[in-house]
DNA sequence: CATAGATTTTAAAGCGCTTTGGGATACTGG
DNA sequence: CCAGTATCCCAAAGCGCTTTAAAATCTATG
């Protein structure tokens, strides 16, 4: 069943039928309701390419996710796609999703473009010095990307959540809880989140006065294993850190573990904060003793990237969006007053 | 830059350039060659959609996700997804994500199908009783399932593990070990996996002559928590199990944390098995003690499903694959004999 | 009642590719 | 030298839709 049946069946000619389903106006209010009643009816769905290439808009929106087993994205990836389709389906997008295997991530923007695949895309986990802003704006490719590149703040659309604010906010909460020496396992910090939260952290640090402990801090892996291996290297130095920050949910069981096998009770001898991206199978309230967390939804900044993205596409020249949203802290049982 | 414009550019006819690129033998060896580098030099890739629209064939594969909060399949779906983009990227297929969310799956496959979108589509998850599978075979569209639709073998194509081997052959190592108490935090058992699963532990019993204890068993969600109370809950049964089966790594962290707290010590008082996909962020032989699987890498089955799917799309007609994966068992630290 | 203007519908071109069915052209062998 | 056969290339149709420009129909007005 196509467009050309349809009509036939309508008597009614293929242009008309094509406006009254795209809701043009110049078509009648009787005829457009005849017809969608009997597209409806016979189950019409017009044909996706043939739309594309006639509008020459593709629909369709580009995640490129790395499959280097660059491990910090997986788990996360899929709880922000999960948000962003949620939005997409009801604009009628589709989600393209790309692995950059053998080419770079370069190289599939570049035959994204070449060959008109998708409208957009979304920029995932953007370190420092990013490439692929530059790339994009270059090829005019609509955009919006989920963090920032660095400390620059135009030049591209950005949707991003405080990470300085959420560290500095969590470090200040143990100093003021009297904690004097606390140690920070982070993400990889050429990628900017970890970055800012380190800025967070320090500036906590600095403005009480505390020495940073440059061996009381990592970057690596958000894995389990590093959770662990990072919090018993942490914990046997001998000006043993009294509370521990964690950039994600999956160092927190290894980190607990550490914990409980040096003896020590989590949030008496030992308090700990982590950031909660709000993953479904991991809660933080749940634990015991239940956790202080920086928390903000993974899944939520990937609905409102998405909808910032659609938006761009439907205006490329109106103003590019800068967004930051705040993180809050919730306070539990991890912490506690520093002991003596 | 497209096929009309590379074309005069050679002074050869879209007909020829065509073939040229699509590597068919009407055309001189030297005219190929001649067209492929200029096609090179200028960047030209043909638009995607007119490419489409021509042949037919939309060089897609459809995955469909539950976005109702079905949480198992979360971090397991982008591993999986990883792994078949791999080969998906080889061979020039793009992969298309929807999120079940407001229309059911059904309606998803249903739109496939009418507008044209996909080639082929990978089933995942599949229940007991799955109504996708008729309903994709009613409509003809190429499919392959990962796992199996209860114990119905025939009239689709899946790839599947021996989860019901896998799971006898942990039980089985337990009651060798002198296991006599034998606990199960199983998936939703609607879910074909986690049937099997259980079938394999019975029967395990069963051959031992050991009575099931039904309050010793849960089904649940895989999650950190629902592992913890589950954990808690069969450990402070009158009859205490002395070995825990486990359906999931994510399970994992929680059970540990409950045995633990009793003051039960992994490997000695308490035996503990889990079954490991292979997530990159969970790693078994590192925790401590290490931890006794059953193994099988999703990536793995990913990249084979995506193989087998790729197959089919390009002879229908062919045999319907029917392939079991065997599971390891590795046996590490959590295990060991039954205290007295 | 004719005519201008508004409304509704249509024919036809075009999006960029593939592919059918022929034509040239060059290469054989009788 | 010519028919027969490969080899190489091309014109044109068509995939199913959108959209421009124009035609047909209806409504209002002097």
């Amino acid at each position: 069943m196509n467009l050309k049946e349809l009509a036939q069946h309508l008597k009614l000619s293929p242009t008309t039928v094509s406006r009254a389903l795209n809701g043009y106006p110049e078509v009648g209010e009787t005829t457009r309701r005849r017809v969608n009643d009997e597209a409806a009816r016979l189950g019409y769905r017009p044909n996706a390419h043939a739309r594309r290439l006639a509008t020459g808009r593709s629909h369709a929106i580009g995640h490129v996710f790395p499959s280097d087993r660059a491990v910090t994205i997986d788990p996360l990836f899929a709880d922000f796609i999960s948000g962003a389709s949620e939005l997409y389906e009801n604009f009628g997008y589709e989600v393209m999703l790309h692995a950059s295997g053998n080419e770079d991530e370069l190289a599939v923007y570049r035959r994204y473009v070449q060959s008109g695949t998708v409208d957009g895309v979304v920029v995932l986990g953007p370190k420092l010095d990013d490439p692929r802003i530059a790339l994009l704006n270059q090829l005019r490719l609509p955009f919006i990307v989920h963090g920032r590149m660095g400390d620059s703040e135009i030049g591209y659309g950005w949707m991003d959540i405080d990470n300085r604010g959420a560290f500095h906010r969590a470090t200040k909460l143990l100093t003021d809880l009297g904690h004097r020496q606390i140690g920070l396992i982070n993400a990889l910090e050429h990628m900017t989140f970890a970055h800012h939260r380190r800025q967070g952290y320090e500036r906590a640090l600095q403005e009480r006065g505390l020495k940073l402990d440059p061996l009381a801090t990592s970057t690596g892996q958000m894995t389990e294993e590093n959770g662990y291996r990072q919090t018993r290297r942490i914990l046997q130095l001998p000006n043993r850190p009294t509370a521990l920050i964690l950039g994600n949910m999956l160092l927190v069981s290894g980190a607990m573990r550490a914990i409980n096998e040096l003896g020590l009770q989590i949030g008496k001898d030992m308090s700990l904060i982590a950031h909660d991206d709000g993953l479904p199978f991991l809660n933080a309230d749940g634990l015991v003793p239940s956790l202080t967390t920086t928390k903000s939804s993974i899944r939520d900044a990937g609905k409102r990237v998405a909808e910032l993205l659609l938006a761009r596409i439907e205006d490329p020249e109106g103003d590019l969006p800068h967004e930051m949203w705040n993180v809050d802290l919730i306070v539990r049982g991890s912490t506690g007053p520093a002991p003596r």
